[in-house]
Order: C-alpha cells, then sequence, then structure tokens
DNA sequence: ATGTGC
C-alpha cells in the first residue's frame, strides 16, 4: 500500500524521508511508502525547529559566551504521531543546550522483556486460572509491594541496585536474579542522582515498612504488562543467542514513572519560567531550553537530580512489574526462570560532553559501537517494538545507524487520535474482548469499586484509545526499520494474555 | 501519560 506523501516532505530513497526547513537542521524519517505520517505531527515537528531561534535569543539575552548552542539533528521515527508540544517519535540532537519536553513527561517510559523457561502450550492450557491469580495481584489489591522510606530513597538515589543493598527486600519469596543485577546496572550509565527532595512526600510517606500505592503500578494509556510467545525466527543465530526459540514464553512490561516523571518535569519548567529573562518574550512553540554556564547551574541540577530519580523508579517498577508476574506464573505453573534480555528507555536524555541525544517516544538501537563491552556487543542492541493490542510484536537488533541517531520506533504508532475514539467503536471493542485475552482494571462505573482504595478501577473509555484500529499496523513499520538499516528483525511474538493498566 | 479530565 502507498499513502499519499505531505508535500512538505522529500523522498530520498525507498526507507527515509526529509523534512526541509528554514533553519536548514538535518530532518531526516524513517519510512517507507507504506507508512503513513500524521500531518499534524509534520506540523509539531517543524514548530519544535523554532527552538533553534529560541536558543539564539536566550544566549544573546543572557549574555552567554559559551559555545553556540544548536539543533545539530533531527530524526522522526515511523511511529511518529502528534504529542504535547514535541512529536512522539522524536529523537533531537542537540549541542549545549538541553530541552527537558523532548523527553516528555514520562521520564524514563520503556520496555522491559523477559525470557521465561515456560512453553506456550502449557501457559495457553491454564489461561482462565492465570487470569484470575493476575486481575488479582495486579487490579485487586494483591501487589502490596511493601519498602521502607530507606529503601525508597536508595530506588530513587541509586536505582534498583541500591535498593537491593539496603536491607531484605524479598518480595513474595521472590530475588532478583543476577541478570536483574546486571540489566540494572547497564541502565543507568549516565549520572546517579544526588538529593530525592522533590519526592520527600513519597519517601517519607510510612514509619516502617508499608505497602505503597505507587510502585507496582502498571499505569495508564498505551502502558502494559504481556505474556507472549515466538512464533517466528528472523535471524536464528542471534534469536538463539538470546533464548528467542520458537514457542518461548516471554514476559514484556511497557510502564513509565507514573506520577514522578510529571513531578520532574514540572519542576524544571518551573525552574526555566522563573530564570527566563526579563523582557525576552517567551517562545510560540513553548519549548524552554536549559543553556549550560553558571547562570542556570543550580536550577538545571535541581532538575537532573528529580530527573534521575525519576529515571531509576520507572526502571525499578517495571522490574517489579516483571516479579508480579512471576509471582502468577510460579503460583499457576509452579517454579519457572525470567531472565530479562533488555531494559530500553523510551524517553531520556544522554548529555554527552557538549553533545546531548534526547529520545521521546524513540528506543536506542546500538550497533558495535554502542554495544562495545557489553552483554549484547556481538548482536547489537535489542530493539523492542510492540505492536498494538492483540497485535504481533517484535525483537530487532540495531545497528547503530548515525542516520537515525541509533534509534528505532517504540512501537506501531497512533493512527487515529486519543480524541477521536471516543464515539462508537463499542461493539467492535467487546468482540476484540472477545476474541483476546485482556485483563484490565475493574469498571470505573461500578459504585463499589470506585470507593474502594486498594482496587485499581479504569474508565471503557480509555481502552478505547488503545483500541487495536487506533494503531497503524505494524508490518511497514518494521519494514521500515530493515530497509532502512536502523535494525533487522530477530523474532516475532504474538500475545498469550494482555494485562493493561 | 497522569490515581482518575477542561
Amino acid at each position: 500500500m502507498r499513502t499519499r506523501q505531505d508535500h512538505r516532505l522529500e523522498r530520498l530513497d525507498d526507507h527515509w524521508l526529509r523534512l526541509p526547513n528554514r533553519w536548514d537542521v538535518p530532518v531526516e524519517i524513517c519510512a517507507g511508502p507504506g507508512v503513513p505520517l500524521e500531518p499534524a505531527a509534520v506540523d509539531e515537528a517543524l514548530s519544535l525547529l523554532e527552538t533553534a531561534d529560541t536558543l539564539a535569543r536566550l544566549a544573546e539575552a543572557t549574555g552567554f559566551d559559551g559555545p553556540e548552542p544548536r539543533i545539530t539533528r533531527v530524526v522522526l521515527t515511523p511511529d511518529l504521531h502528534k504529542g504535547a508540544g514535541i512529536p512522539i517519535g522524536t529523537v533531537l540532537e542537540t549541542e549545549n543546550a538541553l530541552l527537558p519536553q523532548a523527553v516528555g513527561n514520562d521520564v524514563n517510559c520503556g520496555m522491559r522483556l523477559e525470557v521465561t523457561s515456560l512453553r506456550a502450550d502449557r501457559v495457553r492450557s491454564r489461561l482462565d486460572r492465570l487470569e484470575k491469580r493476575l486481575r488479582h495481584l495486579f487490579f485487586e489489591g494483591g501487589r502490596r509491594v511493601a519498602l521502607t522510606p530507606a529503601q525508597r530513597e536508595a530506588l530513587l538515589r541509586e536505582g534498583l541496585p541500591g535498593l537491593l543493598l539496603t536491607g531484605d527486600t524479598p518480595w513474595r519469596g521472590l530475588q532478583p536474579t543476577d541478570a536483574d543485577d546486571a540489566v540494572d546496572r547497564a541502565h543507568l550509565p549516565w549520572f546517579p542522582a544526588r538529593t530525592a527532595e522533590a519526592f520527600a512526600d513519597w519517601i517519607g510517606s510510612a514509619g516502617g515498612a508499608s505497602y505503597d500505592s505507587i510502585i507496582g503500578g502498571i499505569g495508564g494509556g498505551n502502558h502494559f504488562v504481556e505474556l507472549q510467545y515466538v512464533s517466528e525466527v528472523h535471524d536464528p543465530a542471534a534469536a538463539h543467542a538470546w533464548g528467542l526459540t520458537p514457542g518461548t514464553v516471554v514476559l514484556m512490561a511497557h510502564s513509565g514513572s507514573l506520577s514522578l516523571g510529571h513531578q520532574a518535569n514540572g519542576t524544571a519548567l518551573d525552574l526555566l519560567r522563573a530564570g527566563w529573562p526579563a523582557g525576552l518574550p517567551r517562545p510560540r512553540n513553548g519549548i524552554l531550553p536549559f543553556l549550560p554556564g553558571e547562570r542556570t547551574e543550580a536550577a538545571r541540577r535541581r532538575y537532573l537530580d528529580a530527573f534521575a530519580n525519576a529515571a531509576n523508579f520507572a526502571l525499578g517498577n517495571r522490574f517489579f512489574l516483571a516479579l508480579t508476574m512471576r509471582a502468577g506464573l510460579a503460583a499457576e505453573y509452579g517454579e519457572l526462570t525470567s531472565r530479562p534480555l533488555y531494559d530500553a528507555p523510551h524517553n531520556l536524555f544522554w548529555p554527552d560532553g557538549d553533545r546531548t541525544v534526547h529520545r521521546k517516544g524513540a528506543t536506542p538501537a546500538g550497533g558495535h559501537a554502542e554495544t562495545a563491552g557489553g552483554p549484547h556487543a556481538l548482536w547489537g542492541e535489542p530493539v523492542i517494538v510492540p505492536g498494538s493490542m492483540g497485535a504481533s510484536s517484535f525483537v530487532l537488533r540495531g545497528h547503530g545507524n548515525p542516520r537515525s541517531l541509533a534509534s528505532a520506533c517504540h512501537g506501531a504508532g497512533r493512527r487515529v487520535p486519543r480524541g477521536a475514539t471516543a464515539r462508537g467503536g463499542d461493539a467492535e471493542l467487546d468482540a476484540f474482548l472477545r476474541e483476546f485475552r485482556i485483563v484490565t482494571p475493574l469498571d470505573h462505573r461500578d459504585p463499589l469499586v470506585a470507593r474502594r482504595s486498594d482496587v485499581m478501577a479504569a474508565w471503557r473509555r480509555d481502552l478505547k484509545q488503545e483500541a487495536p484500529w487506533a494503531y497503524k499496523d505494524i508490518g511497514p513499520v518494521v519494514s521500515s526499520l530493515a530497509a532502512g538499516g536502523v535494525a533487522t528483525p530477530v523474532a516475532e511474538l504474538r500475545p498469550l494474555l494482555t494485562v493493561k493498566g
């Protein structure tokens, strides 16, 4: 299928497009002819580029005498769609500038993939019983992760490795493994958090160990925890190395930093507004950057600490989500192993000297250079691309393509805006729910449910926003990544059971 | 996307 091309885009070859702009910033999109691109998202990308002017004006107004702050490259992924100010599916490379909004509110939203010792036929044989267990564990008060204030603080400051060193943290008799430790240590190499002051309320909310109302929650929107099985192998050598043999059951968790990332981003915007030079108009696109230097040092440091705290929390939360799923599986099928293959961040930046790569709704796809010395040096970075509910997901291996800023898409991409899914579609949703095994929170319209604080409730309207027809077909999206030299498929995964936040 | 709408 060929979709009509946006007149502002120029096709470079079969799988790359260019967005010409008056700032001469290289803006490239990896998308084949079968991938629809939302015009509103292209509008938003052009509006983002006005930040090039903001950087120049801010530097002048503040007498900034360091090296020129600039946008050096933008990559838009094939799952591009309109976000709040900056498109979801944007990779932004800057020099001498940091843009909190280019990672978005949900700091370190990401994807964890674990390879279990279970086989699909065994899991399939008792899905009814497993479903009941998971509904209880995730939504009906069965989660109950107990952490002391010291443990909460350690999680924020030093991530999961820090938490594991702070007293006993067994949960339902399950302990993290060496593989967890290796994945979690590899995840956050950039800057440890110094202070958790922004989250003092959450840390200090109990005297002793108490059950946590936040950690272990899935979140909403497109977040989920899913059991899948390997249905097809596309790259036998890499699949074998990663344990992705046909019929193997895997666990996928997509979740973010819940309320913590929002608080971190809010802190950044408050600080940026407070420090904005008097007399300089605020930018039309609403995007406020940090420039380096002493003038902004204190504010930047406070933001980076809150950012790292939220990022650490998100990684830890995905670990707890996996642990919850492991607990359900162990209760139903007996002892098992579940080894994390990867935990990939979607919303994050990496300052590296003067250069910063920001990703908002995009996933790293490093090759040999980016993974050198690590466990994935041989095959490249695992790239996890989930399809919409009920559809296949893919695991690919990254090629570190500099054209893509070593980045790939983080999903199939929304086709219908959230707001446009409210009307109709109820019969289709019912049919979908009969066909696929989707474990959802309890119905929020039920007055008995709404009054109970120990259960999760959700609206049907939210579920409709995540219906399969609201998303693009994942096939052309994955083909674009492969043909565009970004990442190549290793294995295809089909859903067995989805726990939907 | 957010412990639950402007």
